[in-house]
DNA sequence: TCTGTTTCCTTGCGATCGCAAGTATTACCG
DNA sequence: CGGTAATACTTGCGATCGCAAGGAAACAGA
């Protein structure tokens, strides 16, 4: 019997661990069925649609999606067959690629963001009493905080 | 521009998503260049080591790890070969199979867990106060539960 | 008992992902 | 300048996972 951490922090890590996976399995489920998108399609398309001119670097959208360049390269090639999203060439870099939001990307993503949200809320939010949210909101910057500058050996 | 959640909300689910992915994600790391070890075949591991007998069905232990059926079964076939598990057929139910930690499975997971549990630390609760780490659990388990406190907490 | 349904596990298959290696471009530095 | 290092992306490859299908066993109802 291997327990090293006490109640409380074992049922935090759990909890952490069984939340994510439970409320992100049942939002790709429920896109797929709806909408035939994965939830890492949909992140690219939410992502894009968040920031000016609807483009990014790909290495910038790889580290905000949590993706190996190697794993975007092929995610990209998927919604580019589709018609959602364009490669361009950086005019400032030329080893870099723009990823952009087409219309018709943009399109599409509006009529699968509603059902994103009503998910994420039916799973997640609706489940929390506004202090909870809050404080978890806080919690976790305290732990984002402290892997991300300083984690870098 | 999607904007569903309003800035605690985001926070909170963007800090679910991003924290669980950089927690787990140095996790897996850490534990593959030290041991050899991806963070599943650890889970298994350390699953089986917390209960009775140091067995488990196979479906009960699908559940407990967010796998899928034929994902366990294709995780096990390598800790077998491994010789860290074992199949058992159950005496009571013939369409079971039970995994069975191995002694020697379990004096692997006596190297591993230290660092395992150090991990869980130094990327996770160490960035905690006690009372947020108290806060946490208790929002995780109203997420799982399916319904909010209605009271204020 | 017989039959249809459900549960449990395994296998074939396709999709996804990360690592390592390769190419191209830029940055650094003596 | 010129050469080495660092960065950005792509491709080959192996590993993992889930779904669908299938077989075996248990169960339920007539």
């Amino acid at each position: 019997m291997i327990d090293w951490l006490d109640d409380e922090e074992m049922a935090a890590w759990r909890g952490l661990v069984d939340v994510s996976s439970g409320v992100m399995g049942a939002l790709e489920s429920e896109l797929m069925s709806a909408h035939g998108i994965t939830a890492g399609d949909y992140g690219v398309l939410a992502r894009l649609s968040e920031v000016d001119q609807a483009r990014m670097r790909m290495c910038d959208l790889a580290a905000a999606l949590h993706l190996s360049p190697s794993g975007l390269t092929r995610r990209l090639d998927g919604l580019v067959r589709r018609g959602y999203v364009s490669r361009e060439p950086s005019g400032e870099d030329r080893r870099v690629m723009l990823a952009v939001l087409t219309d018709e990307g943009r399109r599409f993503l509006e009529q699968v963001a509603p059902l994103h949200v009503d998910g994420v809320r039916r799973h997640f939010i609706s489940r929390l009493s506004r202090t909870q949210l809050r404080n978890l909101a806080s919690a976790f910057r305290s732990v984002e905080r402290g892997f991300a500058p300083t984690d870098r050996d």
